[in-house]
DNA sequence: GCCGTTTTCGGCCCGACTGTTTTCAGTCG
């Protein structure tokens, strides 16, 4: 079982708790160790089935663990089949209704009796819900609203459109009179893969300006609430947007706290009260007095942290890894010498290969590698070891137009469904570069794809493994590969593993990436170009690198030119 | 339900906004 899987029992144990009214500090008990066992790099039945405990994980205590375990050993526990019996899957799916919590549902449910969104709707219409204590017309409008927009609701985006979103109305709010300081915050600001909604943080000496500003804004469709400090909208996107203005001596403390995450606020604000100190969006006070607020730094130090880099705000390692100096000095983009990983018009890409060389120059790219597709993509006009050697001869003859750039004559070559390689070792011999990818057959059991991917790490000649799982976020789940056995082949065979720094891709993710890390692996950071501005994306392949908490040095395409010529030729021999 | 350099019991981060309320509960982040 995928420690995802357990994840989302235990969060809908919670979701199940909170609805029968039981004590919301056990609920969260139940999402930490969601969240616990999400994260966790190692495969939780492997803990189990070899007898350890799941109590060494925090926040998982006898409880937690005994049941984790039977969901595990068993695939299911009583507690959750009683709470399935009581209450029904229609009163969950209120909760995906803005405005709805757990509370109302339950209402709802016991008042009225309803199990289903059809029969909330006609209740809604009907003045059943507006009759209900604590409920009126409003709360009955509101649910109907939130119907409508059902579908679209709780639709999650990738980082790169949130940011692009988010990033324009901070611009924008930067030209308002009155306006001092914006930024984005919350997850944009953390680099989550998706987004759920946008957080935007302004200081002005008067909020209202700022707030007219976005509601005129030309995305805003909707304003959805609006005070003195905080103003809701819906974006014509679907998209939710929270605004919060404070004064400007208040920015440090209001982007913490607004950044987040949750859980990351909550062990911060732990610290500040065992310091004696209490931390809102306003700053960090003793016994009332301001201390401090006006940067991220001054409210991280308050408490005796170094700042702590957003990526990392997960409420999981970071506060340990700051307390005792060992934060990591995370990579940046300007680190990325060269890229692995990209396509031209002899297959599936948009540009020629003399446009893509020309195109990673202007980006300042030291090297880069070409790796059209291997045939089994015939989709993609998949090059057989005919056509593969033309190719490469080509490039051989335009890359001496081209001077200060190292140009690899790669090949992205599929894993087939039977673990050979879709082209024969004497070709790929041949290779400078062979980026070995999943393609097909990605719903195999786990050990066949498992088999797979240690036969691609086996061979001699493959360089990289890329986009290691073959998930598309938010669409095509992770093939069910044991990564653990996986990452271990590859450190012993000196394989690499690429980051697809491609929005949908972001594969390896940050925890498998931590975990190569920790295996010392080198990693690889590519984009995947179809086209020349394939290239922009190389930033969101750094962000997940450093989510991951890796350094340049994790990374092997941070090296210059001559170093990394030297990893490949060790892999060679 | 978890946890402990004041605690094995009694805490558990903190505040804004809305709607339905005569002072606050629920939701959200």
């Amino acid at each position: 079982m995928q420690n995802a899987t357990l994840a989302q029992w235990f969060e809908e144990l919670a979701d199940r708790l909170e609805i029968q009214g039981a004590n919301p500090f056990r609920v969260r008990a139940y999402r930490n160790a969601a969240r616990t066992f999400a994260d966790h790099p190692e495969p939780l039945a492997e803990i189990v089935s070899a007898g350890r405990s799941l109590q060494e994980l925090p926040g998982i205590g006898q409880d937690l663990a005994d049941k984790a375990a039977t969901l595990i050993t068993t695939g299911s526990l009583p507690q959750l089949e009683e709470l399935r019996a009581q209450i029904p899957q229609g009163v969950l799916d209120m909760l995906r209704i803005p405005g709805l919590g757990p509370k109302k549902a339950a209402v709802l449910f016991h008042e009225l009796a309803i199990t289903s969104l059809d029969q909330l709707r006609a209740a809604a219409e009907s003045g059943a819900v507006a009759g209900l204590k604590g409920f009126g017309k409003k709360t009955a409008q509101a649910i109907l609203e939130g119907l409508q927009l059902a579908a679209a609701a709780g639709e999650r985006v990738y980082l790169a459109e949130a940011k692009a979103v988010s990033d324009e109305i901070v611009a924008g709010l930067l030209t308002v009179p009155g306006v001092y300081q914006a930024a984005a915050a919350g997850s944009v600001r953390r680099r989550n893969e998706t987004i759920g909604d946008l957080d935007v943080l302004a200081t002005a000496a008067d909020s209202a300006a700022a707030m007219d500003f976005l509601a005129a804004h030309a995305l805003v469709e909707k304003v959805l609430a609006r005070g003195d400090t905080k103003q809701r909208v819906r974006l014509k996107s679907g998209l939710e947007l929270d605004l919060r203005v404070v004064a400007d001596a208040s920015y440090g403390a209001a982007l913490q706290y607004f950044t987040g995450s949750k859980e990351h606020n909550i062990l911060v604000r732990k610290r500040a009260l065992e310091r004696g100190l209490k931390i809102n969006e306003y700053g960090v006070y003793r016994d009332d007095i301001l201390v401090a607020g006006h940067t991220e730094d001054d409210v991280y130090a308050a408490i005796g942290l170094p700042w702590i880099p957003p990526e990392l705000r997960e409420g999981q390692r970071e506060m340990e890894l700051a307390e005792t100096g060992r934060l990591p000095r995370l990579i940046e983009l300007a680190d990325i010498r060269g890229d692995l990983h990209s396509h031209t018009t002899a297959t599936d890409g948009q540009a020629t290969i003399r446009e893509m060389i020309a195109a990673a120059q202007r980006r300042g790219l030291e090297y880069f590698a070409i790796t059209d597709h291997s045939k089994r993509v015939t989709m993609a006009n998949g090059l057989d070891a005919d056509r593969l050697r033309a190719h490469w001869r080509e490039i051989e003859q335009v890359r001496r137009d081209f001077s200060g750039i190292e140009v690899l004559r790669g090949i992205e070559c599929d894993i087939l469904e039977d673990a050979t390689l879709d082209l024969d070792d004497e070709v790929l011999a041949e290779a400078d570069w062979v980026v070995a990818v999943l393609h097909y057959g990605l719903k195999q059991p786990a050990e066949q794809v498992t088999r797979r991917l240690l036969s691609a790490i086996a061979n001699p000649y493959v360089s990289v493994i890329g986009h290691p799982t073959a998930r598309i976020v938010g669409k095509r789940p992770p093939v069910a590969a044991n990564m653990e056995d996986v990452l271990k082949a590859a450190a012993d065979q000196g394989v690499m593993m690429e980051i697809n720094a491609h929005p949908s891709r972001l594969d390896l993710d940050d925890v498998l990436a931590a975990s190569a890390k920790t295996l010392g692996i080198p990693l690889v950071i590519s984009t995947d170009a179809h086209s020349v501005n394939g290239f922009d994306v190389m930033q969101y392949g750094v962000y997940q690198a450093r989510r991951a908490g890796l350094e340049a040095a994790d990374v092997a395409n941070t090296r210059p030119w001559h170093e990394f010529r030297q990893l490949l030729h060790r892999r060679r021999g």
